[in-house]
DNA sequence: AAGGAAGACAACCGCGGTCAC
DNA sequence: CGTGACCGCGGTTGTCTTCCT
């Protein structure tokens, strides 16, 4: 039924059904916004029809939905965002759409799309399942715990610059929308059950962590019945004492990929750190991590140590 | 500077659920 | 109740861009 391959058959289609595949152009985008606009979304095969689209319903939605709508952000995920992906990914997998719900203006597509180009990535640079535990309890103990360091750092640093007698007139990115959404989502449990369909809540309770006793500046905004404390503490309690200052200025100039920096690095770091409980994190054997990883320097860009 | 490899992103496909008829 | 149209989701693929040699 459908054409063999590729985007080269739409000719073949299109003696068909007159039907356009591939990239959309400026003018099918202002015509497909022109009627979404003054009709509302839905009844999407009707209105390609209408609107004189020689595109499929399903076409025009995903365009929409991905791409047209005003409230889309675009852009890299900040690190508020990243946390959010990981958690709720440990909590309902591959769950795009309702992964997303939880990230006002991104879509499952963005969502997936992030997943599988970085996380993923990372977890075949270590040798492991994405899935694995060890690659869970390395994002638990390890990355997670500095995206709230970043997160920390940056909220500060916004805050000082806030109060600082200013010189420079540069107004700092204040956190995103997402900095709110670690309270929404923060609540239900944060295990890290391969089988996310069969979560309880009840697992949160009966989490192993340690609830080492940490601040953390998004703790005020937090309704104390939520579990997002206990995401925090979790996070943090196994996290090595990094100094927040590493994280440079504010939210402007972070890099937006907590995954950046050299794998051997990052992990002895981890394990030679005596306040993070290394047995937390899984057993790696360094001399399977190759040399040609990123350079940390990327990572904590302004402050290298 | 050129070509290949890898990464990032946009778009398509198939499947299952829902609903109207 | 069966059927077909439509919608939404997750997986996959194609294309463009960037990086590296």
């Amino acid at each position: 039924m459908d054409a063999p391959c590729g985007w080269s058959s739409a000719a073949a289609v299109a003696e068909e059904e007159d039907l356009r595949r591939g990239p959309w152009t400026v003018e099918e985008d202002v015509v497909l916004t022109g009627y979404v606009a003054a009709q509302g979304e839905g009844r999407w095969n009707e209105l390609a029809r209408a609107a004189g689209l020689r595109r499929t319903g399903k076409s025009c939605r995903l365009r929409w939905l991905n791409y047209l709508r005003p409230d889309v952000r675009r852009g890299d995920f900040t690190p508020q965002e990243q946390l959010l992906i990981l958690e709720l990914h440990f909590r309902w997998g591959n769950r795009w759409s309702k992964i997303a719900q939880h990230l006002p203006g991104r879509t499952d597509n963005e969502i997936k799309n992030y997943w599988r180009t970085r996380v993923q990535k990372h977890a075949k640079q270590l040798g492991c399942d994405v899935n694995s535990r060890q690659f869970k309890d390395v994002m638990r103990h390890l990355w997670m715990p500095r995206l709230v360091e970043r997160i920390q750092a940056a909220a500060a640093a916004d805050a000082a610059a806030a109060t600082a007698p200013t010189s420079s007139s540069e107004h700092v990115a204040p956190p995103s929308a997402a900095h709110d959404q670690l309270v929404v989502v923060g609540r239900g449990d944060m295990c890290h059950s391969p089988d996310q369909s069969t979560m309880t809540s009840s697992t949160a309770g009966s989490s192993s962590t340690s609830t080492t006793s940490t601040s953390v500046p998004y703790g005020e905004q937090l309704p104390s019945s939520t579990n997002h404390h206990l995401l925090m503490t979790s996070v943090t309690a196994a996290a090595p004492d990094w100094s927040s200052d590493q994280c440079g200025s504010a939210s402007a100039g972070i890099s937006n990929d907590m995954f950046e920096g050299s794998w051997s690095e990052l992990l002895a770091r981890a394990y030679d750190d005596d306040g993070a409980d290394s047995s937390l994190l899984p057993d790696f054997q360094m001399s399977k991590i190759g040399d040609n990883w990123w350079s940390l320097e990327d990572i904590w860009s302004q402050q290298p140590y």
